[in-house]
DNA sequence: TGCTAATATTTGGTCAACCAATTAATTGGT
DNA sequence: ACCAATTAATTGGTTGACCAAATATTAGCA
C-alpha cells in the first residue's frame, strides 16, 4: 500500500533555481519580449529580480549559452543570439509571426533557400552526402509507390540536400521554415493525385545534377520542381 | 607580407583555464587513469593540483557533465559516466568547427538573402518603399561623410530593402541573421579605411535599379556590393 | 572482538565581496 | 556650444569563506 504512495510521489520533480531561471528567460524570448540581438539585464539585476543568488543566474546563462541561445561578452553584457533561438522548441511560429496570408512569403522563401542549397550542394557535396541524399530519395520512392503519405520523406530528401551545402546557417533557416510548410500542407491536404509521381522524377533529376556537380542545372531543376509545388496553393 | 603573419596567427586559440582543465581530464580518461565509474578527485584537490580557482574546476565539470561524460552527486563526489566517452573524443574539434566556419556560412547566407531581396524589392517596391530606402541611404551618406561609424545606418538601409520585398518571412530571417553579423564586424573592427566611400556608390547603384524596377540589375549590383564585403574577412 | 552511535572530516552547493574591463557621465578647456 | 579627457558607474569574471549533506572516523558498550 505504501508503495502506491511512493509511485505517485515519484513524479514530483524538484525545480532547481537554475531551471526556474532558464524557463523564465526562455519564456521571455518565446513571447517576443526578448528579440534577437537584445541585451539581457545584468546578472545582478536578474538575481535580485528572481530573488536568488547571482551564481544561479550565471549558471543558467552558461547553460543557455551552451545551447547557443545566449552569447556573453565579458564586461559588456549578455545578448540573445539570433541563430540560437532555433534551438527553442515550439517557438518557430512566434519567430516568423505568420499571419495567414503570409503563406506566399513562406513558399517564396523556401524556394529561395532550396534553389541555392541545390547550387551549393552540387558544388560541395562529398560522396557521403550523395549517398545520404540517394538514401532519402529511395525512402521517398518507396513511400510513393506504396501510395503512402510521402510528405515526411519528401522533406527529409530536401533537408539532406541542404545538409550537403555545409552551410550551418542555411540549414538552421531551413529548419525554421520547414515545420510551417509542413503544417500548412498537412492542414490543406495538398500533395494528392499523381503529383508525387512527377515529383519523384524531378527528384531524380536534381540528384543527377548534384552527382555531376553541375551547380547551375541543379539549381534550375530545383526551381522547376518547386515552381510546380508553388502553383498548387496559388 | 603582414597578411602571411596574420593568417598564421589566426589559428591561435586562447585556451581558458576551463579548457585546460577539460583537456587534462580528457587525457586522464583516454589514458585509462580514469575509468568509467571511477570517482574524480574532489574539486578542491583538483583546483589545488591545477593551480587555479575552484570556480574553473566547477565550470569544467559542469561542461563535461553537460556532454554526459561526468555525473555529479551533491555532497558526495563526481564520477565518470561511461556512456559519453565517445562524444568526448571529438569534443574540442566540434566546438572549434562551430565557431570557425560558421561565419562563412553566415555571410554566405546573408548574401543569398540580400541579393534576392534586392530582386524582389525591385519588382514590388511601392513609392513609399522607395522613399524609405532613399531616406536610409541619406542617413548612411551623412554618417559616411562625417566619418562617423556607419555600420548601423548601413544595416538599416539593407533592412529597408528587405522590407520592400513585402515578404515577412524573408524579413524575419534577416532579423535573425543580422545581429550576429553585426556583432562580428564590430568585434573585428572591419569597416575601416575608404571602404564606406565605395560602398556608398554601390548603394546608390542599387537604389537606382530598384527605382527603375530592374530586378536583375538590382540583384547583380547587390551581389557585387556584398562580394566586396565578403572579401574583407577572408 | 564486533557492533552501534556520536563525532570529525570531506564533499559539492551557495553566497557576498572584490577585480579588471567596459561603458556612461562629467568636467574642463577651447 | 562643442569636443576632449578624465572620472564615475556598471558589467561579467574571480576568489575565498561558509553551509548542509554525505562519508569516514572514532568512541563506547556488549
Amino acid at each position: 500500500m505504501k508503495e502506491d504512495f511512493l509511485t505517485n510521489f515519484r513524479e514530483i520533480v524538484i525545480e532547481t533555481p537554475v531551471d526556474i531561471i532558464i524557463r523564465q528567460i526562455r519564456e521571455l524570448i518565446s513571447s517576443g519580449q526578448l528579440k534577437a540581438g537584445d541585451r539581457l539585464p545584468s546578472e545582478r539585476i536578474l538575481s535580485e529580480r528572481f530573488g536568488v543568488g547571482r551564481t544561479y543566474v550565471r549558471d543558467a546563462i552558461r547553460k543557455l549559452e551552451f545551447y547557443g541561445i545566449l552569447k556573453t561578452h565579458p564586461q559588456s553584457g549578455t545578448v540573445v543570439s539570433g541563430l540560437g533561438i532555433i534551438a527553442l522548441e515550439g517557438l518557430i511560429t512566434d519567430v516568423l509571426q505568420l499571419n495567414g496570408n503570409d503563406f506566399n512569403s513562406l513558399v517564396e522563401t523556401r524556394v529561395l533557400l532550396e534553389t541555392n542549397s541545390a547550387y551549393f550542394a552540387a558544388t560541395r557535396r562529398t560522396d557521403d552526402d550523395l549517398m545520404g541524399i540517394k538514401k532519402a530519395l529511395a525512402a521517398y520512392e518507396l513511400a510513393v509507390v506504396d501510395g503512402r503519405p510521402s510528405m515526411e520523406e519528401d522533406l527529409m530528401f530536401h533537408l539532406k540536400i541542404v545538409e550537403a551545402t555545409k552551410n550551418s546557417v542555411l540549414m538552421s533557416l531551413m529548419m525554421i521554415v520547414t515545420p510551417d510548410i509542413l503544417s500548412f500542407f498537412t492542414k490543406n491536404k495538398v500533395c494528392s493525385g499523381d503529383k508525387p509521381i512527377s515529383a519523384l522524377r524531378e527528384h531524380y533529376e536534381i540528384v543527377e545534377h548534384i552527382e555531376n556537380q553541375d551547380a547551375d542545372k541543379a539549381k534550375a531543376s530545383m526551381r522547376n520542381h518547386l515552381d510546380d509545388l508553388l502553383n498548387v496553393p496559388n
